[in-house]
DNA sequence: AATAATGGACTGACTGGTCAGTTTGTTATT
DNA sequence: AATAACAAACTGACCAGTCAGTCCATTATT
């Protein structure tokens, strides 16, 4: 039974959309505290309030995005099917994470920017891909030992798929007028659904 | 006729050099104009002689590391061969074009990020992936028109294909401990090749 | 019931350091 | 003498972060 209502966590919900838009627009280094402020309808005083820093922000955001849990996928990588049925599973999956990540993209060069130089910011993208090759690995041994794929050096092909999706993402900045990214994932998949399937 | 011998591509070549060691090491936001200075041995009027500005020089260095010529690629790929050595050759060229690029990393992050706000960078990277595609392109073509590729779309293909590399290059920086950049460029070139090749 | 005390939430003017760019002076060459 | 090519001290805008003080709901005290 608090005092008050407690309403620091739905302020730092606040804080942390205002500096996302606020961070799209400008990216991380032209962001000034004075445009969270103004974005956020708050004052100076409130934001230093529930965040140490600039920094502390960033990483808050960092977590947001990547703390979008794995176990959604993880559920239905379970389901009793073909590998190739699970790879497409999962590769339309991560099509509609992706879409939905589509205007967090700008943010996403200044983490990998910002990943160079802060250990912390590195770590977490390094997560967030070992999540991903430790989802498709255990389906490509899945399919190898069932006969469904050839016999490929699993972990080499479980980046061949990261990097293909994460590439096409990258295209998808410069080209998004002339790709369209859901017919490009179909043609991605089954490139390496060719390659990798042992044909009747 | 310079009263003193011309030495400003020189010194330009030595300032840029400068330039991208100091923005390697600390990034775009964070290098000091002086740390540039100190770098090159050189003073701040100097530096100010030749360049306008910091954004001047950066967008210096963007054109020399674009500048690389296709020409030399384009020469092999007249070559009369099969359009399955042709990819082959191609790239294995790119990955040593890559592997010289391989310290210009920190850079590129930075040249993504800038891009989503700064025309003229956005311009040279898209050039430059579109450089990519008109190469790649042709070769699928000629696969597909001489049977030797399944009749795949060539567009999305080549997109599928630059996806790969660059992507490949993107885990590369957060996997370099485990990842053996030429084994895995040869995972991924002969998944695609399973892929798009007419099997006999 | 009335008043005082407490503390969490918030304000916004202010500071102090930083750094891109400028100014002004100097050197070397023809 | 004239000018390109520097050197380095300097300027001022900018901005992350600070802090003295305010507001107000709740609790303690009389």
């Amino acid at each position: 039974m608090p005092p008050r209502p407690d309403v620091s966590e739905e302020r730092k919900a606040q804080i942390l959309e205002a500096a996302t838009m606020v961070f799209t627009k400008h990216g991380f280094a032209d962001a000034r505290m004075d445009d969270i402020v103004a974005q956020s309808g708050l004052s100076k005083g409130a934001i230093y309030w529930y965040f140490d820093s600039k920094d502390a922000i960033i990483v808050s955001i960092l977590d947001q995005i990547f703390d979008y849990g794995t176990g959604y996928i993880r559920e239905l990588l379970e389901r009793e099917d073909s590998a190739k049925m699970k790879l497409e599973v999962f590769v339309e999956t991560t099509i509609k994470e992706l879409e939905k990540m589509k205007p967090l993209m700008p943010i996403f060069f200044d983490f990998w920017s910002l990943s160079v130089r802060k250990k912390t910011i590195n770590q977490a993208i390094k997560r967030y891909y070992q999540s991903f090759l430790d989802l498709v690995e255990p389906v490509l041994e899945q399919g190898i030992e069932q006969g469904e794929f050839r016999p490929v050096v699993v972990s080499e092909t479980a980046i061949a798929i990261g990097a293909m999706l994460e590439g096409t993402i990258l295209f998808y900045v410069y080209f998004s007028d002339i790709i369209d990214l859901e017919r490009q994932f179909r043609t991605n998949l089954d490139l390496i659904l060719e390659g990798i399937c042992i044909k009747p």
